[in-house]
DNA sequence: TTGTAGGCGTTATCAA
DNA sequence: TTGATAACGCCTACAA
């Protein structure tokens, strides 16, 4: 197990210079088609790889993306995480993976990570507390992209995501176009992007066909633990209990289900259901749960994109942001009143 | 926005070489306090970041780890993901993600990349179909470890896994002790480790309690696409159809039960079920389904360990196989005959 | 079209 | 205890 060949390796043995084999390598500047020939070989017979932190140091960049994820627990990330991992190959970028598990702490360290330039960009889901970590990894010219949630400070990186205020106007539509006048919304944290964009549509439905917002139908659960439950609960214990519920935090669907099952709440006999995000078990279950569905497969090729148009400066500084509809798809757990 | 400060910006303002800021900065030889704190205060002030390319081209190698999964759409490896990286950043290590979505062409591919060094250890999920590649991985001096599954060809190579064997063992006993003579099973192709080992306990169950082999009542399927509902159905379609049914193959359970549930097959009436893998969504499915529950988190963490310790070189060189145990999980989908 | 040489930011060796 | 200085492997002017 002899070292590994170098450059200059190749260009000996090729009989040519360390500059040839480099052009020939990276496609920059002229090579004699012979010479090229003999690099090629060269290369072929010593099993020569370039080296990927020596063109790194050389170069100043890096080809590696930083993707950080809230938590590869939940489908909805795993799958997001599936989709980018892919596009990224088909564009030779390499995916520094890291998850903040929502902590703000792990987000913040995971940040600092980051900044020693190992990477070229960054595509991640930010809880919303490291504002000025985000702006320093800007500072050096690492190009983020916010996917799925974003930040109200960090108004100039790109943020991809569905169309929430919509997609959640549309859930709540539908149970309201089918008789339910108490409708409840179990929504992600009010400090999230996601959060307020879905409880937004929500309530913009209700305006529209006139039914009065009962605070205490909109209830906000933190996407970890089991808060969600406690949360609808707490909603079927009113004197008027709803009748149709949205569970707009893809991560407490879980839980609420959960609940719901141990309760005996018949769905949709007692009560019709929306749920965000469509997992493959969302039709395993009974009964098949009416679901938005995401757009995963886009949300993650519009990321990588973005990410690698930036670090090929390839845009104009303007800051984009991407919002595809999501698909709402009516399945079982929703009934007429 | 000013290029980043750089070890010799540091060493400018603390008034000192660049050796110092280095020896302050690993802890490697001595440095006298006052000029620790001149250069600690030097960092904080130009929030100096030592460059991990540089870093890595002057040591020789990396602190990150190829996690090579076969498919993060799978909870099961999704889980595992998750794992790793947490396990990972306590050691200060990176994660660099690649997915093979069990194509050997993918895997060659991301193996290919990798032999670059940008990484300085592996971990994964291997096809069975790179043996050259994973060789020459280990020639340049790369720990490899492979999870949940191995190869046979790459016996030098350190595993971790479960008591695959036993776990197949144990769950088709638990069928045999309730009744069930005419018991199947799906598992993994039979050119991966978990494919045969999984039989090979569900035939020693059988030998056990004396119980012929059905040759039909064995049915192998690939991890991707949805052959493992078929199977099941040519299965049920037998002139003496299987009551009892261990699904090993934790990629086809989802369709397995699809299939059950179009088909109108009684779980655990007509069929008693046992699965491998314990997802979140497995007690929510009706019924709660007896599973095979693989303890995802020491199966990362001793991955994890393991590398690590190659990569310092803190082991002795002869491979490591860790099997770990599996629970096993009785709910509601299996019954007396 | 080719080759030489300097630089990228760190670590490590070895005098002082 | 410290400080020059030579690697590390690649890229890229610049000269030939």
């Amino acid at each position: 197990m002899k070292k590994a060949a170098t450059i200059r390796d190749v260009a000996a043995r090729a009989g040519v210079s360390v500059s040839v084999v480099s052009r020939v390598l990276n496609g920059t500047g002229p090579v004699a088609a012979p010479k090229r020939a003999q690099v090629l070989d060269a290369i072929e017979a010593l099993a020569y790889r370039p080296r990927a932190a020596a063109r790194q140091l050389s170069q100043g960049h890096s080809d590696t993306v930083g993707l950080l994820l809230a938590d590869l627990t939940n489908p909805f990330f795993a799958r997001l995480a599936d989709r980018v991992v892919a596009d990224a190959r088909a564009r030779d970028l390499q995916i520094l993976l890291m998850t903040t598990q929502e902590d703000p702490h792990l987000e913040a360290q995971a940040l600092d990570t980051l900044l020693d330039r190992s990477v070229g960009g960054m595509i991640g889901t930010p809880t919303g507390h490291n504002v000025e970590r985000w702006e320093k990894l800007a500072a050096l010219d690492i190009p983020a992209v916010f996917v799925d949630r974003t930040v109200a400070e960090l108004d100039q990186v790109d943020v991809v995501s569905i169309e929430n205020v919509q997609s959640a106007a549309t859930a709540t539509r539908h149970l309201l176009d089918r008789g339910h006048t108490r409708v409840g919304i179990v929504s992600g944290p009010l400090d999230t992007s996601t959060g307020v964009e879905r409880v937004r549509g929500y309530e913009q439905a209700l305006r529209e066909r006139g039914v009065a917002r009962d605070e205490r139908l909109v209830r906000p659960a933190p996407f970890r633990g089991d808060r969600g439950a406690d949360v609808v609960a707490e909603m079927l214990a009113l004197d008027e209990p709803p009748t149709g519920l949205v569970v707009a935090n893809t991560a407490q669907v879980r839980v609420v289900l959960k609940m719901l099952a141990q309760a005996r709440i018949a769905i949709p006999g007692d009560l019709s259901l929306v749920v965000f995000d469509d997992n493959p078990w969302t039709d395993l279950i009974r009964p098949p749960l009416t679901a938005v569905r995401q757009p995963i497969d886009m949300l993650a090729l519009h990321s990588v994109e973005l990410v690698h148009a930036r670090m090929r400066q390839k845009l104009p500084p303007a800051p984009r942001r991407i919002r595809v509809p999501a698909e709402f798809l009516e399945r079982s757990s929703t009934t007429h009143l």
